[in-house]
DNA sequence: GTTGACATGTGACACTGTGTCATATATAAT
DNA sequence: ATTATATATGACACAGTGTCACATGTCAAC
């Protein structure tokens, strides 16, 4: 979290350095991030910026915060609404994280978010966040609402079953970034659900 | 590829070498090796190691190649051993790199390059390889042999099928090492495997 | 065995970057 | 006006990169 130094600063000084830091992370994946380019192009010195942000990671969390907003909150009204659905749920994350990719000045960011998510990454993206844990907890506890529908026999079947839908999910969030028409990218993202729905298998 | 001049090296040099190497990407994440270390720990001078690689991606791709053995050929044999059947290849891969993986000197190295593999890579987790998109092409092929028994209308529709199929056997590699145990890890990639052929849905 | 040609080895150098800290400056509180 | 507190600064000590002019080996030919 930035210190209370950097949010006490006048709104137009926050707002240079924001801007600094998106292009510098529209620019090259996190690794090569440039405290020293994104200090530079807002124009403070060096110590500056470690007396706002413990480090890039930390600047990097408060900028994904920013631009998700309460994503947790967004996941419950998003349970709320498709009643628990965990396929729905994830057709809502897809589209979610579309618009907000989509949203102009989030759309290199992201790009370069996107292009360098971990298969080992949780499905929102964001690392060492104390919110994972909890997430996860809240999709198990689905269980009982999906086990009506869902060919899963115990909680740990419906563990894999949630991999399976998260991991396609994510793999397709990714993905939408190479095609030129995002309709075409979300059938795709639809065709793959309805596969693992139904089965790849041709029944007998 | 490394210089002819590394190339011709002793092989105890190259060794030395190597296993400098070895260490220093099993202990961080590919961005983070640092070609001062290698150098410092094989006892060559910097000059030296310019001489031989172009730089770390270079060194990396050799070791990749090292390790992995002629994959090429190795997907070909499977192709063949299993009439092209895609899902059995899957099945295939996965044990592959799982043991590759547990080879005692490489199992360190694996971790690393499979804790950082990244959702866009290719399945063999090898970037910019000429080699990929043969091999894609490979894959693609296989069609006719699989729309027996896969329930696809088109090509279109086996590529998201591959698709799918990847993603899930690159993502239980990828997670096979948080498993203690590697029997629980295959028989979880397993069930996966079989959700997908059959669907997570009750059948009516 | 001396010469020359070519292969191989070397580390200082000019860069680029990081995180810290003592010091300077502004702002507020008494 | 004085003191306390918050904020700003850039030089510094590190750590790393890739290059290059020069040093050293090797070996065939004379």
């Amino acid at each position: 979290m930035p210190s209370k130094t950097f949010l006490n600063l006048s709104q137009e000084k926050k707002n240079k350095i924001l801007k600094a830091a998106n292009k510098e992370f529209a620019r090259v994946p996190i690794e090569q991030v440039s405290i020293k380019n994104i200090v530079e192009e807002a124009g403070i010195a060096r110590g500056s910026f470690y007396q706002y942000f413990e480090d890039k990671e930390d600047l990097f969390d408060y900028m994904m915060k920013l631009k998700m907003g309460n994503m947790e909150n967004k996941l419950n009204k998003m349970i709320e609404k498709e009643n628990g659905n965990i396929i729905n749920i994830c057709i809502n994350i897809y589209d979610q994280f579309i618009r907000i990719g989509k949203i102009r000045k989030n759309n290199k960011f992201f790009k370069k978010i996107f292009e360098n998510v971990k298969t080992s990454d949780n499905l929102m993206f964001i690392k060492k966040s104390e919110m994972n844990n909890k997430v996860e907890e809240t999709f198990y506890n689905l269980y009982d609402k999906n086990k009506e529908f869902l060919n899963v026999k115990n909680e740990e079947e419906f563990r894999l079953v949630i991999d399976i839908l998260f991991t396609i999910t994510r793999k397709r969030i990714v993905a939408s970034l190479k095609y030129k028409d995002s309709n075409e990218a979300r059938n795709d993202f639809l065709k793959e659900i309805e596969f693992v729905k139904n089965g790849i298998m041709k029944q007998n």
